[in-house]
DNA sequence: ACAGAACCTTGTCCCATCGCAAACTCAGGC
DNA sequence: GCCTGAGTTTGCGATGGGACAAGGTTCTGT
């Protein structure tokens, strides 16, 4: 908690155009947090206290249906903010935020933001590119889910795990925490017997190898392939 | 093009908050363009160097696959800021804007957008309250895609685009401009079939009424539970 | 007033995908 | 080292809605 070192955020976007001494002041305003996988964060509509950044592990970030269905909108990686609701004057989250792997998060009050984005140039700018990030990658969701057969749909998100969150291994690119067969249909609108059933067809055909709660691409070109949206 | 008036902009969000001086200074720099319908106002991917405010009239925000099939993103109504790409520090923009009814727009180049979320207060906060608002609907519809079937996706987009673009006529609410079966579709992630199947079965239960490129909507309620989102 | 285009409707077929059910496998706790 | 439950696999039947096809209707331009 004490020792937090500035190297930590010195090469991060948001905070590379800071001097030493400004990236002290930044940490000596935070508590730094651990949260045990499937911990939820905050909480879709709750009030908007905190922002985050995550330094190590993975977060789901999961909107709930009336009917309890779960979806998982986006996944977050180490280095990148979370919770910038304040960015988007909102006092409610729109989504919940929970932890796929172990994961260590620095948390500041949500009136520091103002703060921040004012006292620190490229904070504001790197934010609103983060948010713009998403937007581009919610609206290819969109495309996506209105307009592709499910095992395209499941390649494209394979496709955007390995890079997003890959870690490349013998063979192949691991996603780099545990994820399952129902997580993944949340991520495409299917079921979890539909995923089951592409990744048994995909191990056959040596385009990915899967077991419990993880995956590797070992032929991302296949993938590509079968994604229906060559590069 | 000369005789704008300060009355256009002194009630909307962005500029309510401005004394009448200012709304003169915004307003000499901005150009007034009319677009008829079906023309395309700024192209996807093409380099931003305007953003806009919708005067009067409708907007379809649109991406198209690399197959060609067009999906709609969301629709801009009258007093909403557009284009506003530069707010999220992108160049190019993230989708297409079409004029889907006649339309008024103020246009400004791109390098006022930092001169005016610096000297106008409350233009910066009610710009990324707008942006909060597409993405909560955004993350709406990626819920909608993936979990709900089409004829509730398709009674959702319906009520959505009343509630949003409605004018009340004699017995229900109109959907104010054209908006073609093919448009629906384009919306909800189906066919134009499907979407005609559907309105011809809904106007024999009384609760839409639907010409050429026109929809009422007249009885909401029934909508609503059909949307599977009762509120 | 007419021709052609754009838009809409409806029928039929069929397959991808879901829903349900049952069985298997593995990891961790006791 | 065994038990339990979470995660996974696979089969089978049902079906929503997409694809294809044909015909009808309303607009637009000349």
């Amino acid at each position: 908690m004490t020792q937090l070192d500035a190297s930590l955020l010195k090469d991060l976007p948001p905070f590379s155009q800071l001097t030493r001494s400004q990236i002290r002041e930044i940490l000596d305003q935070a508590t730094a947090k651990r949260y045990e996988p499937e911990t939820v964060i905050f909480h879709e509509g709750f009030e908007v206290d905190r922002f985050y950044l995550l330094l190590d592990g993975y977060l789901r970030v999961v909107r709930t249906t009336p009917e309890g269905e779960q979806i998982i909108v986006l996944h977050i990686s180490p280095g990148q903010l979370f919770g910038i609701a304040p960015a988007l004057q909102r006092d409610t989250y729109p989504a919940s935020a929970i932890a796929a792997s172990d994961s260590l998060a620095l948390v500041w009050p949500t009136r520091l933001w103002q703060e921040f984005t004012q006292s620190y140039p490229g904070f504001a700018t790197e934010s609103y590119k983060t948010l713009s990030a998403r937007l581009g990658e919610m609206q290819t969701r969109i495309t996506e889910l209105a307009t592709q057969a499910v095992d395209q749909r499941v390649a494209a998100a394979l496709l955007r795990l390995a890079e997003q969150s890959g870690r490349a291994v013998g063979g192949g690119v691991e996603i780099d925490f545990p994820i399952t067969r129902q997580n993944i249909s949340e991520m495409t609108g299917t079921t979890l017997h539909t995923v089951s059933r592409l990744l048994s067809a995909w191990e056959k055909a040596a385009i990915v190898k899967s077991t419990r709660k993880r995956v590797v691409v070992t032929d991302p070109q296949r993938l590509q392939v079968l994604s229906g949206t060559p590069r």
